[in-house]
DNA sequence: TCAAAAGTGTTAACTTTACACCCATGA
DNA sequence: TCATGGGTGTAAAGTTAACACTTTTGA
C-alpha cells in the first residue's frame, strides 16, 4: 500500500447578525495559492488536536473571533479542490455575536472583513460550495433548533428575534402567531427590564433558557417553527 | 510547522431491511488492532479518489455489497480514537436491498454478517458510537426524506412500506392515515400487479417515483410523515 | 399630539388523529 | 368456510393562519 498523501483541514462558515442583516465572516488570504483573494478561514489540523480545537484555535490565530455555537457541517473531499494537492477538509459552522468581540488580521489573513450574505465576493477554493451548504443548513436548522438565540445578545426585545427569523427565512412572519408559537415552546424567560430603541414603545427583554429547553427536550418536547 | 501525520479513512454504516428487521453489515477484523473484533466496514483513503469511491470500494472489497443510497454522516476526528495513531473517519451511511446481492468476506474482513439492530455485538475503535450516530439519522430522516424506499424492493406492496416505517419508528401506525398521507404525497405509482403472500388478499404493488419526487421538492412541496 | 415600535385575541381553514368493518384470496 | 392480510371513510380534536387595533414611549 502507497503511503497516504492527504491533508486535513478544518473550515468555518462563521456567522454573525445585527440589525436585520445576517453576515459572514471571510479572511483575505496572504499567501499563495488564492494569495489576495477571499476565503473562509481555516487552517491544517495539528497532529494532537481535535477537529473542533483546530477550528477554534484557526479562528482566534486569523480573526479573533469569539465562538458562540459551533457545529460540524460537512466534509469536502473532492479530488482537485485544493491546487497544492490533496487536502480533504471538514466545514463547520460558527455561530458569533459580533458586538461581543473585535476582529482583526493575523497569520495567513491579511484582512479579515464581515460581508453581507447576499453581498458576497469571489473565493478560493471550493469555498462557494461551502458556504451555500452553510447557509442552507442555518435556515433549515433554525426552524427545528433553537440556536437563532446564539446570534442575538443574551437578553433581547422579542423583536430582534422576529426580525433574524424574517431575515433568515427570507419572508414575513406574523408577528401575533411568532409570539404565541414561540412563547408557547416556554424557553424564553421575560424579563423585568425594559428597553427603548429610539422612539416607541419599550421592550421588555427576553432570555433563553437553554437548562429548561434542554430538559423540555429530554421529555421529546421539540422546537419547530 | 511540523509535518502533519494524520490518515483520513471511511467507514460505512450499511443498513438493510428484511421481513420487518433493520440489520447493519459487520465485518470481523482480520488484523490488529482489533483483530477477532466486529467493526463497521471502512478503510484509509486513497491518494487519488474521491471519499464516496472509497467507501465504495472498500465495501466492494470487504463485503460486496452493491450500495443503493449513500450519504455523508459525519467525520469523526478525536485524537485518541484510533491506536495505530491519528486516524480521522469520515463516516457514511449506506442504504442496501439485502436480497439483490451476495454478502463475501474478503481483503481485511475475515467475515461479514447482518446484525439486527438492537442485537449488535461489541465494537472496535469508536464504532459505536458512529453506529449509534448512524442509526439516528436514518430514524430522523425517514421522516423527512423519501429515503425509506431504497430499502424496499423497487416494487412493493404498501405493508412494507408500512412495516418499515413502524419498525424504524419504534412504534405503531394508522394504516389508514398511513396510506392517505403517503399516497397524498403523490410520489408512488401504483402498478397492475398484485401479489399474495401465502394466504389473505392479494396486494397491489407500488413502486416509488424518484422523478415525480424531484419535480414536487424543487416546486417546494415537501416530504414528511 | 404625533410618530414609532410593542403588545395583544378571535375566528376560519386546515391538518391530524382516532377508529371498525368489508374484501379478496388460499388453504 | 375460515383464516389471513388488504383496502377503505368519517368525524372530532387540534393546529395553523389570517387579521387590526390599542399601548407606551420619545420627540
Amino acid at each position: 500500500m502507497v503511503e497516504q498523501k492527504i491533508r486535513l483541514s478544518v473550515d468555518a462558515v462563521v456567522f454573525g447578525y445585527e440589525e436585520g442583516v445576517i453576515s459572514v465572516l471571510l479572511i483575505k488570504r496572504k499567501y499563495d495559492p488564492f494569495k489576495g483573494k477571499w476565503a473562509i478561514p481555516g487552517g491544517f489540523v495539528l497532529n494532537n488536536e481535535s477537529l473542533e480545537t483546530a477550528v477554534e484555535r484557526e479562528l482566534q490565530e486569523e480573526t479573533g473571533v469569539k465562538i458562540n455555537y459551533l457545529e460540524q457541517l460537512y466534509t469536502f473531499g473532492d479530488v482537485e479542490r485544493d491546487p497544492r494537492g490533496r487536502v480533504v477538509t471538514v466545514a463547520y459552522v460558527g455561530l458569533v455575536r459580533p458586538n461581543t468581540f473585535k476582529i482583526f488580521a493575523s497569520t495567513d489573513a491579511s484582512q479579515v472583513q464581515w460581508f453581507t450574505i447576499d453581498k458576497l465576493p469571489e473565493l478560493s477554493f471550493d469555498h462557494q460550495k461551502i458556504l451555500h451548504t452553510a447557509i442552507a443548513r442555518l435556515q433549515a436548522k433554525i426552524t427545528y433548533e433553537p440556536i437563532g438565540f446564539e446570534l442575538l445578545d443574551k437578553k433581547f426585545p422579542f423583536s430582534d428575534l422576529e426580525k433574524l427569523y424574517t431575515t433568515l427565512l427570507g419572508r414575513p412572519i406574523d408577528r401575533r402567531n411568532f409570539r404565541k408559537k414561540i412563547l408557547g415552546l416556554n424557553v424564553l424567560d421575560e424579563l423585568d427590564k425594559k428597553v427603548s430603541k429610539g422612539s416607541g414603545r419599550p421592550a421588555n427583554l427576553f432570555q433563553f433558557n437553554q437548562k429548561r429547553y434542554f430538559q423540555l427536550k429530554k421529555e421529546g418536547i421539540i422546537f419547530e417553527i
